[in-house]
RNA sequence: GGAGAGAUGGCCGAGUGGUCGAAGGCGCACGCCUGGAAAGUGUGUAUACGCCAAAAGCGUAUCAUGGGUUCGAAUCCCAUUCUCUCCGCCA
């Protein structure tokens, strides 16, 4: 959510930058600026309508004591009159402030002043290619085909348990997940982040604070006796941990790292593009938050992208880093990386993980705070990044590094799975 | 799931109708004291919104949340949520 008073001294700047983003803000920026003139105006009148009160309260208090209860009377009708107005203008305040609420959650965030140009994702420009691509051998698999080849994972299984999106590790496969996922934690923890087991169901609130609610709800497998959603990352709940926070300056940087199963409804998804790992219902993922000082926010968006990249050059994969354009860039973010392995027997690019600062877009809503040198109470910037996500690497390894013999596991994973090929 | 107790500021804790944004303590910050420190001592120490060009200042709201009673609610009533204790169940 945009900073009100941001908004308020710098009306032509957002809807400039979010067209940008082919949001066209001008509509509902004049909107927001009129309801926020009304607000201000209710409020104050009510807030001359309470004072009154109170100050009618104590007189009264003191003509009771002194035995003048004729005075009192009359005050009494005057402060029955002031409740009913009273009564009136609450509501509208309440409704006025509803609405100015929701015209200021519609905004997406601004992409910063560097964002390139572009409306899709063929607009995006590569800002770092590493990506020799491996040369398969004759009768080369997609991933699918090897899972199965090898039984590793049973797509088909996890239909008979639950449903598509749901598939099944074994034997050398869920050993390839569990050491991913060590992995990644490790090079987090060296490189100073702080591990963190969320719960993989969030609140409300939770869902609110990060952004998924309200309007992304029907992307949320939802638990409707207990009223809690399933996790779509591990960023909803290590990001709330700190909702309604205060920070001291000294506290910076806050470096989280959480693995978490990732549950997601991808309603409307179907088709080739969606075939084996490329996209389920149910992940894992490895997940870096950081907060961050907003002089040193960028910086860390760097530090973040370099961790991401040295991952997957451990992992031996040809990847290319883009930075997505303005009309690609997700709601919440001012600024992102995508990563994108090549999976060489599907012949794609597979994202694996989005790198965003998000600046204070997310700590507004989640009213997540610092005080600075100087006692003055702002906003902290937020940032987040997987690292990494599985079903996407897993794909690409298996397909990348397929031989005759059996699929290869990357030197640096081998100390991990305790094997070093899937046959 | 059953029965009971409770929820107050960063923390502990007092407060059963007005003088309460809230005693007292701890913590923290700054000052005094000291050769330096400890002890002692003084002052300060929530958040949001609004008024004001701005600071100062002032107004309003907030004692889990939402409603109600009352001229007036941290305090009384109702609902909800959460926490704790005992019982039951259980990895």
């Amino acid at each position: 959510m945009l900073e009100l008073n941001f908004l308020r001294e710098n009306p032509q700047l957002v809807i400039e930058r979010l067209a940008v983003k082919y949001f066209d803000a001008a509509a509902t920026v004049q909107k927001i600026l009129d309801t926020d003139v009304l607000r201000r105006e209710t409020q104050k009148q009510l807030d001359d309508n309470l004072a009154e009160s109170n100050q009618i309260a104590k007189e009264v208090g003191n003509l009771f004591k002194s035995g003048k209860q004729a005075e009192a009377a009359d005050l009494k009708a005057r402060s029955a009159e002031l409740k009913v107005l009273a009564k009136d203008l609450t509501d509208k305040t309440e409704e006025i402030q509803k609405e100015l609420n929701n015209l200021l959650v519609a905004l997406p965030n601004l992409p910063h002043a560097t964002t390139p140009k572009g409306r899709h994702a063929e607009d995006n420009p590569v800002v770092l290619l590493e990506a020799e691509i491996p040369a398969l051998h004759e009768g080369a698999l997609p991933h699918w085909e090897l899972a199965q080849k090898y039984d590793i994972i049973d797509f088909e299984l996890g239909v008979k348990l639950t449903g598509a999106g749901f598939p099944v590790y074994k034997g050398k496969g869920a050993r390839l997940q569990r050491a991913l996922i060590n992995f990644f934690i490790d090079e987090a923890l060296a490189a100073g982040y702080l591990e963190i087991q969320p719960p993989l169901m969030v609140n409300e609130a939770s869902g609110y604070g990060t952004g998924q609610l309200p309007d992304k709800d029907s992307q949320m497998y939802f638990v409707g006796l207990d009223n809690f959603y399933l996790i779509p990352t591990a960023e909803v709940p290590v990001t709330n941990i700190y909702r309604d926070v205060i920070l001291k300056a000294e506290d910076f940087p806050v470096k989280n790292v959480a693995y978490s199963s990732c549950f997601r409804r991808e309603a409307g998804s179907y088709g080739k593009d969606v075939r084996g790992l490329n996209r389920l219902h149910q992940f894992d993922k490895v997940e870096i938050v950081q907060l961050r000082h907003p002089d040193d926010s960028y910086q860390a968006l760097e530090e973040m992208r370099e961790h991401v990249a040295s991952l997957v050059r451990k992992l031996e994969l040809p990847f290319r880093i883009i930075r997505l354009c303005g009309g690609d860039m997700s709601f919440t973010s001012a600024w992102t990386y995508d990563f994108e392995v090549f999976s060489a027997a599907q012949q794609r690019w597979l994202e694996v993980s989005s790198v965003s600062n998000f600046e204070t877009f997310q700590a507004n809503r989640m009213k997540l705070r610092f005080k600075d040198q100087s006692g003055k109470t702002r906003l902290a910037h937020t940032l987040n990044g997987s690292a990494l996500a599985l079903p996407r690497i897993v794909a690409a390894l298996l397909e990348n590094n397929q031989t005759p013999e059996g699929i290869k596991i990357p030197k640096a994973l081998v100390p991990y799975t305790g094997f070093d090929m899937i046959k």
